[in-house]
DNA sequence: GTAGGGTTAG
């Protein structure tokens, strides 16, 4: 009783302290004596407001309270409402218990929106056999339901489908086959859910049937064009939409470039964004074009688009920016800042985590993100698949094998992740590089999936490190079936040979790449001078001071072989000039401050990072470089990989 | 009064 008593009193707060009904209905307040009076309509104004609000507990408390009063009783406006909210707060035993009222009272199935309400809560709720069951007794020829209710609740079950699958098509066929005369928001619902192969079929169905005009259902296209792979087209989509697009369509144009990696793509977008004044970026915007600026080391353009934050205060506060600063920071090299941004949240979700953790693995200090890692689970915050291969390759990199085998055996007990592909492949990794090869071999033939191209190319990267030819044909036969057009792992194989002195083994790699159409992806290192990006390839002499560069770069090569003790760097006519030897010579005749940033998309060579760790001796200059691997640090003569990557 | 578009980490 007293439960009641305090129950009911906190719905009348609900009900009567808000400024809730319309002006035209009441213009007076509602008193108590109105909202018992018997008619419904106070309550369903102020039930509609609470969910508008998002307030959808306060909704289905003040549902509860109509039921309990004896005056007035829900009705067919009423229950969709109370539906709506049940699903909003994924209640599907409140959605059941509706379901069941609203048969007692008549309401359904006979009121159109009390069914539509319904179908589109068990749709979003992943109820999708229940809702198909309804779907199909509506849909029958002496159903009373009207069209475009029936339109409503195709739309709804459709939209119910989460992943692309063929019964979503399907029942879009079925509309079809019904007559049922289908519009712009049963295209929004059915291209997400549509199998990929489907998609320019009902590109061309959005065209034909004149819904090409609505934003949304371009936006949408654009999204599903970016999952195909098929980004010219996205572009042609977006190219096509009136002006001024708004900020949405630019959003999805901008993540479809990013998620396809084209990271230039995405900062030329923003610029053009920018000026064209369509839209202002907000922080959907930034987290891709900081994710591109990371992914690319535009380290400059990623500091501008970090002031942009700062300046407007709505978007300082904001989790995702802040975790796509720390790894846009972290990933271009500076890790003091990626830190103090990390030390100064507030809140950290398991992504600022695992920004941070990656950041320090990739820069070689395996013991802070190990330290990290340990801080994480003390906070009681549980890893997922990705953090675990953050912290594995961080074990990789710093050649913590004894703590990666750890981490690697207890994941699935401990933590409750699964073992995939990419957790063997950094096993294979860290076993490989750290000269056990048999035990690689053993952990992938011990797998209990088939092992996938990363797995076996880890196992022949390492074979190139450790110099087994053995190992690197199986690794390469396997790997060369699973991924054929990967260059990488033939010019890998080719490599092992030439190593070996195995010259035949090298040209059948080169027929081979011949033959399939492959060429070898040209290697490029860059680097950034006040606020521009210079840009070398091996043996190029595009740059504008390409004279002085090679002086600079023989004169460093004398003084690299007076000063080695080694003696074999600067083959010169053996393996060409690489791209980030110009971009070393580059830097010293131009960078000021005592560090010289380089990126590089291939993953340095043995002679070019030797070449590096002597001059950082010679020149007495840092230099950090940003392979396809990893961070590397030299100073002083030696590299904070310890020559091991 | 019921159905709809974009989001970070490896």
């Amino acid at each position: 009783m007293f439960l009641r008593f305090a129950f009911g009193a906190r719905c009348e707060k609900i009900l009567l302290s808000l400024p809730a009904i319309p002006q035209h209905r009441s213009p007076q307040p509602l008193t108590v004596a109105a909202a018992y009076s018997g008619d419904t309509y106070p309550w369903n104004a102020r039930l509609r407001e609470l969910a508008a609000d998002g307030l959808h507990s306060e909704a289905i408390a003040l549902f509860r309270h109509m039921l309990l009063s004896p005056n007035p009783r829900p009705d067919a406006f009423t229950y969709p409402c109370a539906i709506g909210s049940a699903a909003a707060l994924s209640l599907p035993s409140t959605v059941a218990s509706l379901h069941s009222l609203a048969v007692k009272s008549g309401s359904f199935p006979a009121d159109p929106f009390v069914l539509s309400s319904l179908l589109s809560a068990y749709a979003s709720l992943s109820r999708l056999p229940l809702a198909y069951r309804l779907l199909h007794q509506i849909s029958s020829p002496d159903s009373p339901t009207p069209i475009s209710t029936l339109v409503v609740c195709y739309n709804s079950v459709i939209s119910g489908h989460s992943f692309p699958s063929d019964e979503a098509l399907f029942l879009f066929s079925r509309m079809l086959c019904l007559d049922l005369p289908f519009n712009s928001i049963t295209l929004l619902a059915l291209i997400p859910v549509t199998p990929l192969l489907a998609v320019p079929t009902l590109h061309a169905l959005t065209i034909l049937s004149g819904f090409k005009s609505d934003p949304a259902v371009a936006n949408c296209l654009i999204t599903s064009y970016s999952k195909t792979g098929d980004i010219g087209v996205a572009r042609q989509v977006f190219d096509e939409m009136l002006v001024p697009r708004e900020l949405i369509s630019w959003n999805a144009m901008i993540s479809a470039c990013a998620q396809n990696g084209l990271a230039r793509d995405v900062l030329d977008l923003y610029v053009e964004m920018g000026r064209s004044g369509e839209a202002r970026p907000d922080p959907v915007t930034l987290v891709s074009v900081l994710s591109s600026c990371a992914s690319l080391g535009a380290h400059t353009f990623g500091i501008s688009v970090e002031r942009s934050i700062e300046e407007n205060k709505s978007f300082i506060s904001n989790i995702f920016l802040q975790n796509a600063l720390i790894n846009m920071h972290a990933r271009c090299g500076n890790l003091t800042r990626a830190r103090a941004l990390f030390d100064e949240m507030p809140q950290r979700s398991l992504v600022s985590w695992t920004a941070i953790i990656s950041g320090f693995g990739m820069h070689g200090h395996g013991d802070i993100a190990l330290h990290l890692f340990d801080r994480m689970l003390l906070e009681g915050i549980r890893p997922d698949g990705v953090l675990m291969v953050s912290v594995l390759s961080a074990c990789s990199h710093a050649g913590l094998a004894q703590r990666g085998m750890h981490y690697f055996s207890i994941m699935e007990t401990a933590y409750g992740v699964q073992r995939r592909q990419e957790h063997f492949a950094c096993m294979v990794d860290l076993l490989g590089r750290g000269g056990k090869l048999k035990e690689a071999l053993e952990l992938i033939r011990s797998m209990p999936m088939v092992a996938d191209g990363a797995v076996w190319g880890a196992l022949l990267g390492s074979c190139k490190i450790h110099k087994n030819v053995e190992y690197a044909e199986m690794a390469f036969n396997h790997v060369v079936e699973l991924e054929p057009s990967n260059v990488g792992y033939y010019v890998l194989l080719s490599n092992v040979y030439l190593d070996a002195g195995i010259l035949d083994g090298v040209a059948r790699i080169r027929s081979m790449m011949r033959r399939r159409g492959l060429k070898k992806d040209p290697g490029c290192s860059y680097m950034e001078l006040k606020g521009r990006v210079h840009m070398f390839m091996a043996d190029d002499h595009s740059h504008p001071q390409a004279k002085r560069i090679y002086k600079k770069l023989f004169r460093l090569e004398r003084l690299v072989k007076e000063d080695s003790a080694v003696g074999k760097v600067g083959n010169l006519n053996w393996v060409g000039i690489h791209s980030e030897k110009l971009a070393v010579a580059f830097g010293l005749l131009n960078a000021e401050g005592s560090e010289i940033k380089i990126m590089k998309n291939l993953r340095i060579c043995e002679d070019c990072h030797l070449f590096i760790k002597l001059v950082s001796k010679i020149a007495d200059r840092r230099f950090v470089v940003r392979d396809a691997s990893r961070f590397h640090h030299f100073q002083g003569g030696s590299c904070s990989c310890k020559d091991y990557w």
